[in-house]
DNA sequence: CGATATCTAGACCGATCGGTCTTGAAAGGA
DNA sequence: TCCTTTCAAGACCGATCGGTCTAGATATCG
């Protein structure tokens, strides 16, 4: 094993990749700049190239820290220990919140990514697609356990469900932008669900 | 009144808008170049900005023909003569063939710009808010007609349900990026639909 | 200490950005 | 015909883009 020799990386590079999704997030990728960046993460154009490599890397890694988050909170939302109901509930709640005020006029890295590069860059596609698939896998199997529990209206479907429910919380971010007002969303969101269990 | 005088316009201002949006809707407004805007609309560098005074006046030129174009299309589906529900389908398939294979990939003008620049362009602002409003209404009307006449599921609101579906076509759009699957979407949107009429 | 590695600050690079301006040809009306 | 206007082509502008590189300070090792 190679010993450690010099002076050793000073920076979190995890807070880093986190402060620079903020800027990719607030800005989306073309209009943020490297002096942007170099503010954000608080680093030196050397460091933040010799870390990262260039501005699209760097780009890929804030992206996939925003996924992993994502993903995180519906794996808790929608825990399978928890009430189905309850945890769509979360779900569709959280989504309210992130659309809502400030938050949604903040917009969402991951639309904003869809409708900005996709189609342009192979590896943002990858990402958004197989996020979708990961967030309606997740969104289907709740309402699949919800079914079994007797809880879903007559004659919805998990999966098509699903789609729907992805659909809708997307469309939400796109409204959101522009139209953030948190009791009409909320409302939506209990009407939408209220067509779907019992 | 004036007399024309000299050489007349020899180009076709509206045509030039509409290859310019082209662009914009491939693109987007940032990786929309000078140059690509110039091989579009076939003028001179001197011409379009004579005709249209910036890089951002044409956009919004753009950007208002693809809102009424949208507009005129829904005033189309939803019109009142028509059978609300027929009318509701027909939004619906537009949407779903708007969101399949290439058109799907494209995306939607709209989409794209109200994430790359609302809450940086108030004229673009306006424009979003306002045309999610319209659309909003035009939807809600033909909802409460089938509600009239006794199409509507029970328990279904004209208002909140008009925003469940422009959520959901919106979303659609977003999904559709990278997921441009047409009999899916079509299926999804059916289960839906399902679920707001009688 | 001396070697090694990383840091910041900023000069520097070629390319491209949006936008202006000039030139000279073309086309219509008086 | 002559005046006026518009046209295309492209030179040109300052600013900014993403990215490289150097200089000198600093920190941690053997």
């Amino acid at each position: 094993m190679q010993l450690a020799r010099g002076r050793p990386r000073s920076f979190d590079v995890e807070a880093a990749v986190e402060r620079a999704m903020g800027m990719f997030w607030s800005r989306g990728y073309h209009a943020t700049a490297l002096p942007d960046l170099l503010r954000a993460t608080k680093l030196s154009r050397g460091s933040l190239y010799a870390a990262f490599g260039d501005k699209h890397s760097l780009f890929l890694r804030a992206l996939d820290r925003y996924i992993a988050d994502a993903l995180t909170r519906m794996d808790t939302e929608l825990a399978p220990r928890r009430e189905p109901v309850d945890g769509l509930r979360a779900f569709l709640a959280g989504y309210v919140d992130r659309t809502s005020g400030a938050n949604g006029r903040r917009g969402c890295l991951l639309v904003a990514t869809a409708m900005e590069l996709a189609g342009h860059d192979a590896e943002v596609d990858r990402r958004i697609a197989s996020f979708f698939k990961a967030m309606e896998a997740r969104v289907a199997d709740a309402l699949s356990r919800a079914k079994t529990a007797g809880k879903l209206a007559d004659g919805v479907e998990p999966s098509s469900a699903a789609r729907v429910l992805v659909c809708f919380v997307e469309g939400l971010r796109v409204v959101g932008k522009t139209a953030p007002t948190r009791i009409t969303s909320q409302a939506t969101a209990d009407a939408l669900l209220d067509r779907l269990i019992r």
